[in-house]
DNA sequence: CACAGTCTGTAACTAATACCACATTTTAGC
DNA sequence: GCTAAAATGTGGTATTAGTTACAGACTGTG
């Protein structure tokens, strides 16, 4: 299996190792949409995704979602369960046809007990979580919408190591991954084209404008409100900026 | 060194263990208000503070800072360092007088060699930080000012396993922790008060209304708007609730 | 090809809360 | 205990972004 060898955790292990594993744990597909656990199940153990992509996502009481990850394959999910705790903080649903691997609490230590260098993958793929996170909280409490998409553009476009970059979700889903609305998501991304940042083709963006866009994300400069792509140039908006 | 025992990272270790440990890594005092590392310098390994308290932050171009953490005696900070990372993904500064001890990441390495639960400890407090980050990360982006204050508050009575709570530190700073500014955190205190749900005796609070506070934290009811105490019980404003 | 369903875009309105200015209280140093 | 500095409280205003409503575009299906 070729998915297994591309997983980070599984680093360092020799061919016949991660054949073995690969034939020593469970899998199972998920067809897009269906829900692979929910918040406050109790949990077992934790998941590799070993092909598709799937979202890790809260939701509050009135029923809005707040996406936590984007899991793409190879990663592992659900790592938290593997200790201090025994209920998911979190959804987990397929956002298109995926396939995972299953790992029992008492599974996990049996792993750890062949292969201790597993460990310490999983101790740096826990503290690169960490550091999303990180991040994740300060784009919420101290960016706003603009600067929140302006980054996250950027991101991909560094991933996949092109100016267009295609989202893989909707922009429903990438609202709520930036923790914002699909409206309010929209009137942003127009008046990007509008500025000449971006182009957009459905779920195909093209970046147009990378310096303005960094300049956008680091919060040295505003977004035009108006439609209008001529306007007098330089900042405008965000007028608290200037003091 | 009894606060030497007391920290979690070292369970399971025999005393002479920790008395070894105690001897072997240096330590350094802070006084209240001085910065510990700063976000983007490069992090040679982690910390443990001793005693003391000191808060974990990040901050926004504007000035505006965003605590991700308020750090209690006995727990480790800046562990993402391990591994991964080379640069501090934040600010460390003592909001009193602390003292900390210092691991370099070759110094956790040779600790983990003798003492390979360590690294199952580390693991375990990983993975609870990654669960208050899942929680700190649906509070800002899912709930309203209240809601959270609310939820602070309960967290707080929990863990002291009393009815009065001490803040511990400003309001200024608690505004920060829940990601707003000292005057709407002012406001939101005297309209709880107003609404009899606590009373407040400077960085002294105390819970009138358990319940009240509880159906405020899960969304259930809003905080009145007025300052009179004396309104419709029942659930008022958020009328998109009702829908 | 028509239909239904979902996704996306636009507009008007509103609510939450950040920003600014200033009064008041508390704290700390002398 | 007095004074300066910091922290806190309050009023008024501005702004971001959520809410509601609806129209158009895209998708897949019979």
């Amino acid at each position: 299996m070729d998915a297994m060898a591309a997983v980070p955790l599984f680093k360092g292990l020799s061919e016949k190792q991660i054949d073995d594993l690969a034939r020593a744990f469970p899998r199972r597909s998920y067809a897009a949409g269906e829900t692979i656990f929910r918040e406050g199940e109790p949990a077992e153990g934790f998941y590799i995704l070993l092909s598709g992509r799937l979202k890790i996502y809260k939701l509050s009481m009135e029923g809005k979602e707040q996406i936590l990850h984007i899991i793409e394959a190879g990663e592992p999910f659900a790592e938290v369960a593997l200790f201090s705790e025994t209920t998911f903080p979190a959804y987990a649903e397929a956002i298109r046809e995926s396939e995972v691997m299953f790992f029992s609490r008492k599974a996990f230590q049996q792993l750890v007990r062949n292969d201790p260098s597993i460990i310490m993958n999983m101790l740096a793929i826990l503290s690169q979580r960490l550091k999303y996170f990180t991040r994740l909280v300060e784009d919420l409490s101290l960016k706003e919408v603009p600067q929140r998409l302006a980054a996250y553009l950027l991101f991909l476009a560094d991933r996949e190591g092109s100016r267009q970059v295609s989202l893989g979700i909707s922009k429903g889903q990438l609202a709520s991954l930036l923790g914002t609305i699909p409206e309010t998501l929209s009137r942003i991304t127009a008046r990007m084209a509008g500025g000449g940042l971006i182009e957009m083709q459905g779920r195909r963006i093209t970046i147009i404008d990378r310096d303005g866009l960094e300049a956008l994300a680091e919060g040295m400069r505003g977004l035009q409100k108006g439609g209008s792509r001529f306007q007098v140039p330089g900042r405008r908006l965000k007028t608290k900026r200037e003091a």
